[in-house]
DNA sequence: AAAAAAATTTAGACCAACCTAAAAATTGAT
DNA sequence: ATCAATTTTTAGGTTGGTCTAAATTTTTTT
């Protein structure tokens, strides 16, 4: 039996949500993250539970299956590489691509995704520098720093974004960090906790906490 | 207000059916090559006459509007531009997309179009020899003839096929018959209809009524 | 530990897209 | 021109995914 547009979206959610651990999800956090109410989640929820995709008992929260992690996974690699591909053939932004994807990801072919990965050189990390699980499904997390982690004088290469709203990346932009570049981090400021950060040996530019929040960074 | 998948493959199909002359659909027809009841096809008549995408009066069959034929053209567009990424940059057989490109085709974008055609360098035919919709939405047939309509000695280019079935591309596969390639009639059997081919100045084989029926060619 | 608050589920309904069965309109044959 | 066959529409029902309002369970506060 196949799964729904709507099914691989609540499994790529609950897969988020439930973080590197897999610990349970409420429905809350999952009306919150799908834009329904409460009630409709529970409704999908008897149905994923149905169907083995994920273990639930009511009131409990949820978990994926080994079979529902199964398809999440698939269903982001298939995200990720359609953002490779909208990047690096197509010469989107990396803040243009999230929604096109979105749509992109659902498009079933087991076939189609692995002439994609091979026609982009099994390309390892997305556009926003998220990791492309296998063919096999292995996803492995790299543990990078977030940026306020990071001490004073130390140097660090830019390697991800927690926030992929267009908007927080066309501020990257802007200020000229993009994935890959070095960073120093000169000073922090007590008054705001914003950073002093050198880009590329060149100039040196405040970075707010709220944005240093969102970045993923690598010593180095 | 946007068109659901199975709206934009009504108007496809009405589009398709209705010929270059724009001449009426019947219900019995569209529930044919929709695999759905004639009253499911009545019932998306009404809808679809409601968003003022079909001209649709009770009995009378059916046409597409000026909005109605915008939006069928532009999912011919969007099929025939994947299906040529599909083979051209992908690797897959001209018998393996059509499937694939039926769910790409509804993709809502219409930056993601525009790029895509540029990125295949804006081409005019499809992998079976379709000719693409341009962006202002004009789509030109060329004129070309059925191999049956061919007298004995002459020479044409293959250009096209109207079953687009993968067993018919494949046995064109088999036969040596690629977009393009150069055919003379040698001599056409009495008893079954069939004709001697020659291709490209090579083998010669036996194509049968069916087959010829089917293929595409220019007098050249 | 009881009461209040918050989270979750159940009950009942809606819309899109489909179905079957029956009714109505059109077409075609005599 | 009438009657039979065919086509099309209407009526009423189903499923997937959503909703609101009410009921229930869990959690938090006092």
């Amino acid at each position: 039996m196949q799964n729904s547009f709507t099914e691989e979206n609540y499994l790529k959610i609950i897969h988020a949500l439930s973080g590197r651990d897999g610990l349970e999800v409420s429905t809350n956090a999952l009306a919150e993250s799908t834009s329904t109410r409460a009630a409709s989640v529970t409704d999908m929820l008897r149905k994923l539970a149905e169907k083995g995709l994920i273990h639930y008992k009511k009131y409990q929260g949820v978990r994926l299956t080994e079979s529902g992690e199964k398809v999440a996974i698939n269903v982001i690699r298939k995200h990720r590489l359609w953002e490779v591909f909208l990047v690096e053939k197509l010469g989107f932004g990396w803040d243009e691509v999230h929604d096109i994807a979105e749509e992109l990801e659902h498009i079933p072919s087991d076939h189609l995704v692995e002439r994609l990965d091979s026609f982009l050189g099994h390309p390892r990390f997305d556009p926003h520098g998220d990791p492309i699980p296998d063919a096999k499904g292995n996803l492995t997390e790299p543990d990078y720093l977030i940026l306020t982690d990071v001490e004073i004088g130390e140097k660090v290469r830019m390697m991800g974004v927690l926030d992929h709203a267009p908007s927080f990346l066309q501020h990257l932009d802007r200020a000229g960090i993009t994935l890959g570049c070095i960073l120093e981090i000169k000073e922090i400021n007590e008054y705001d906790k914003s950073a002093s950060v050198q880009i590329e040996d060149k100039q040196t530019l405040f970075i707010s906490l709220e944005v240093s929040k969102n970045l993923l960074v690598q010593r180095r």
